[in-house]
DNA sequence: CGTGAGTTTGACCAGTTGGTCAAATCATTG
DNA sequence: CAATGATTTGACCAACTGGTCAAACTCACG
């Protein structure tokens, strides 16, 4: 393993092959399911060239996960107090659409993990997630109860937005195969906006 | 292997034993990630006499997608179209959501699948889904043109149902661990009805 | 209660996998 | 260009995994 020396030119780029390697075949087969020799080949580095980099399969998986979770909130953060509240929400949904339209592979990683029962991610969901949920759900709620837009249970509200948008990276499979020729992503902006504008519009 | 003749009463026994025990492994840890032993052992075998009943890991689990798949897909069948289309709509999502909450399982292991490329299920879904969601998908769009509900994507409106309420299994450690002591499922019913009425109703 | 089919198991095998190590090669810099 | 540290690799290992097999055991039934 290098030294924690300032990082080597070959250090960097092999470090970074490494992960885009990792996060190829992390997403497509889990964690169980990858090889080291596949992301190694992948990478194309020998296996023991790339245990010279990172101590072992799990800390890859570690690193990746660390890196994947803080750009994963990012665009829940950004949900800003201050602007109106239906404009707020629509721009996260579209923000967390193109999420997975630009990082598939990241969304799939997530949702491999969690369907598996998030073993190695039940303590950061538990807290820093859970701490954003809790804050943006009151204020959601805030922007219910002062009739800005219209009432639906919170936290409800946020993992439909997850599960809505999530899906078309996590299920691609089954939705490019349904749609045949058609870029699910051409008509998804339109069919999520128009759900969430009529569904929160605030009525009389 | 036991002969092709009546199955005995162990062999209904057992067989159904590795079945429900290969339901538990698959759905938790993904083809790749479980092993014949854990499955054997959750079903109380050991594991040449479980490959005494099925030739192979691989026989098990297709076994219990071909299983799966046409249960998966009843729902959807059930949709009528001589029924009142608003409400059809909203019952096939409670009954969907209601799989959700009896069949998690089945939920997260075809999840697994699909999230992981579908490479065991893209010929089953290029063909019977595909057939099946065509059928429904000009189902939907004849209601809409009629007016009788709001216009929407039909194949997306599709998809938007799957994703909101398996979510409810597929990422259930991760709702449950955001909800706290509250049942994601108290609320769940009431939140999805209100989406899609509020979604569907037609307005003028 | 004996006997043949149905059932179970310990021992085993070959292939895979995560990881190690010493030796060889390469890059940087004094 | 020497020499020192960084990088790479072939050979190797122990653990695990899917699957086999002959021998032992159990059960239903005449």
């Amino acid at each position: 393993m290098p030294a924690d020396r300032a990082p080597t030119r070959i250090q960097k780029k092999n470090r970074a092959a490494i992960l885009e390697a990792a996060l190829d075949v992390f997403s497509s087969h889990g964690f169980r399911g990858s090889t080291v020799d596949q992301i190694a080949k992948a990478a194309g580095l020998s296996k023991p060239n790339l245990l010279y980099y990172f101590p072992s399969k799990e800390a890859i998986f570690n690193e990746l996960m660390a890196g994947l979770l803080d750009t994963w909130l990012d665009p829940l953060r950004a949900l800003d107090p201050e602007g109106e509240p239906l404009e707020e929400i629509l721009a996260y949904v579209q923000r967390k659409l193109q999420m997975s339209r630009d990082f598939p592979r990241e969304s799939r990683l997530y949702a491999n993990e969690i369907v598996q029962g998030a073993p190695r991610l039940h303590d950061v969901i538990a807290s820093d997630l859970n701490v954003l949920v809790e804050e943006k759900a009151r204020l959601l709620q805030g922007w219910m109860d002062a009739g800005r837009i219209n009432r639906a249970h919170p936290k409800h509200l946020l993992f439909s937005i997850w599960s809505l948008t999530q899906h078309y990276a996590d299920f691609d499979a089954q939705v490019r195969t349904l749609m045949g020729d058609e870029d699910p992503f051409d008509a998804a902006p339109q069919y999520l906006e128009t759900l969430y504008r009529r569904m929160l519009t605030p009525q009389s």
